[in-house]
DNA sequence: ATGAAAGCGCTAACAC
DNA sequence: GTGTTAGCGCTTTCAT
């Protein structure tokens, strides 16, 4: 008893595989009777279609292309080595991707590579890229061109884009907000925040949501302004032992951005690592090293080789007009103390 | 420019097709020198193989069989729904998967089932066993057997199976060990430990993962003895409050096991609901619902879609000879708060 | 509107 | 040892 094949429904229902076919597929130039004993059939000896062989007679195969700033933050590097390193095995499975990296901070460089890659066809783009107007265009006529496009870890609503892969952040940053004020308990205190600039929505949904928690939730703490580290080590090295001693009284940081190194770096030189409740976000190699030896106490992050999956999958799902399996494409924020380290 | 294949290693290599089949597949019946060429071949034009035209070929499909003991707590409903929702998916893709269940707490009945499957040669077996010796052996016999093992949640290292998809519950019960003693902070207090007993291995290591937290980084707690729910929530709810009234000062309780309905009833009826920190495991609807309304602190859990998912593709993995995406495969020990609920 | 036949990239008898 | 050939389940010309 082997699984029933279009020739069985062509033999069922009395036509040609071609007709099969064009049933199948909802092509043009079939009867409505003709339709119906095909489907008919069909239900009847319980066919599912082998994607694998349709594919194979299709020669079909999909082009996605990965378009990252250009910038040397874990976050991209680790994303970069998922994407490079799943290509072997995205190979035998009738996809080709690509990687371009596109200058930081330059829309116009951003929009004439969407829209180069909107001129040659590709199958699917995943983009992460900073919110403007120029770039939301880019990426609607993206989509008009007929290409998929998913935004990835910051999200651009307006831009018409099939999906995005990442994390709610303001939820993010509430998760940061309740660890902190659960961690600090109920004495009074001050938290530093260190922001950084280069997905400005991001950021500043984390800070929101980060904020909002601590106000209703744990009204004895007191916030400070962001202090502006651009995700750069060497510039939150030179300004947070300023901020520091110019506020007594600080007993948390929140590390929105990247630049933990420099982070990390100033707590071990003033002698406050263990001292000061950290929280920080990105699993990066340091931040891994710090709440190892107790320098942070939590670090959240969004598994980047999930995303970076989940981006395939889903741009090949949309290219082959499939349905996603919601919970697998969720992105969880995720929390790592030191003791649940993968 | 085409992507290489089978043809193309025969043309440049002098050979006919069935010798590039015999050399690609490492079959015997070549000789060395040929064997050279053809490789030569290979490397030269780039070949890399379509492992969907092969499977369709070799008209190769997998019959994967999950084993779970028939019980009704949310951790295995949860399982089952999300073997039996991606079935579908999966026949797609060359693979069916089964799903029995066998009486719980009888090694005879699950040795039984694991010989029938031997005998009958399926593929690949998912196996969430108590590690008796029976058990133990009788997974060796599968694998004897030629069929690929893997146990789930709950391991047995000694079975030979060829992986474990599931956490280190030593590690899980640390990361409640840390969360605890940081929400209660630095005032003494004693701490009730719920355990079950269904799996008695997961829950006898997440209990000592997270005494030795305790011990050595909150000496200020003292943690009672476990209180034996035996996973079932009316056991829970009939013994829990006696407890809490013969043990003045408790401000904690860790639920090891299932029967979480319970607690949380005994929480509200005793008035409670808020004022106890509550760590727990597993993200089931009721569990959802405590960690909304304050009832828990904090859940443990693991991701079930995951772990099926993760099974599925580390038996194919292993039955095709294929290499597995260790990152991928690995679960996580996910901590949900309810900040950061899915 | 429908059908016959030739592939897609690979494998597996069966020859030689 | 090596080659020929006929598929796997589906799609796609090109006829009719």
């Amino acid at each position: 008893m082997t699984r029933p094949t279009v020739h069985d429904i062509a033999r069922v229902s009395g036509v040609s595989l071609a007709t099969v076919d064009r049933v199948l597929n909802a092509r043009p130039g079939v009867r409505a009777v003709t339709i119906a004993r095909v489907q008919d059939a069909i239900t009847e000896i319980g066919y599912v279609r082998d994607a694998a062989a349709a594919n194979l007679a299709r020669q079909r195969s999909f082009t996605f292309v990965f378009v990252l700033p250009d910038v040397a933050s874990g976050f991209l590097r680790a994303m970069r080595a998922e994407i490079t390193d799943g290509m072997p095995h995205q190979n035998l499975d009738r996809v080709v991707i690509r990687l371009v990296d596109v200058p930081p901070h330059d829309p116009q460089a951003m929009v004439a590579t969407l829209d180069a890659l909107a001129a040659e066809g590709v199958d699917g783009v995943a983009v992460m890229a900073p919110e403007t107007p120029q770039t939301r265009d880019a990426l609607r006529r993206l989509r008009a061109a007929g290409t998929r496009v998913v935004t990835l870890a910051s999200d651009l609503p307006a831009s018409d884009r099939d999906h995005f892969v990442g994390v709610n952040n303001v939820a993010a940053g509430r998760t940061a907000g309740v660890l902190m004020g659960r961690f600090l308990g109920p004495q009074p205190g001050r938290v530093i925040v260190l922001a950084g600039s280069m997905l400005a929505r991001d950021h500043a949904e984390r800070r929101l949501g980060f904020d909002r928690v601590i106000q209703t939730d744990f009204p004895q703490l007191h916030v400070l302004p962001s202090l502006e580290g651009r995700d750069n080590a060497d510039i939150i090295a030179a300004i947070l032992p300023a901020a520091l001693s110019a506020h007594p009284g600080v007993r948390g940081i929140y590390a929105i951005g990247a630049g933990n190194r420099g982070l990390i770096r100033t707590l071990h030189a003033m002698g406050l690592a263990r001292d000061l409740v950290v929280v920080a976000h990105e699993l990066s190699p340091p931040a891994r090293l710090a709440l190892e030896d107790g320098t942070f106490d939590a670090v959240i992050t969004q598994d980047v080789g999930h995303m970076v999956r989940s981006a395939i999958r889903v741009l090949r799902a949309y290219a082959e007009d499939r349905a996603i399996i919601v919970a697998q494409e969720r992105i969880r924020i995720d929390i790592f103390l030191r003791e649940n380290l993968p």
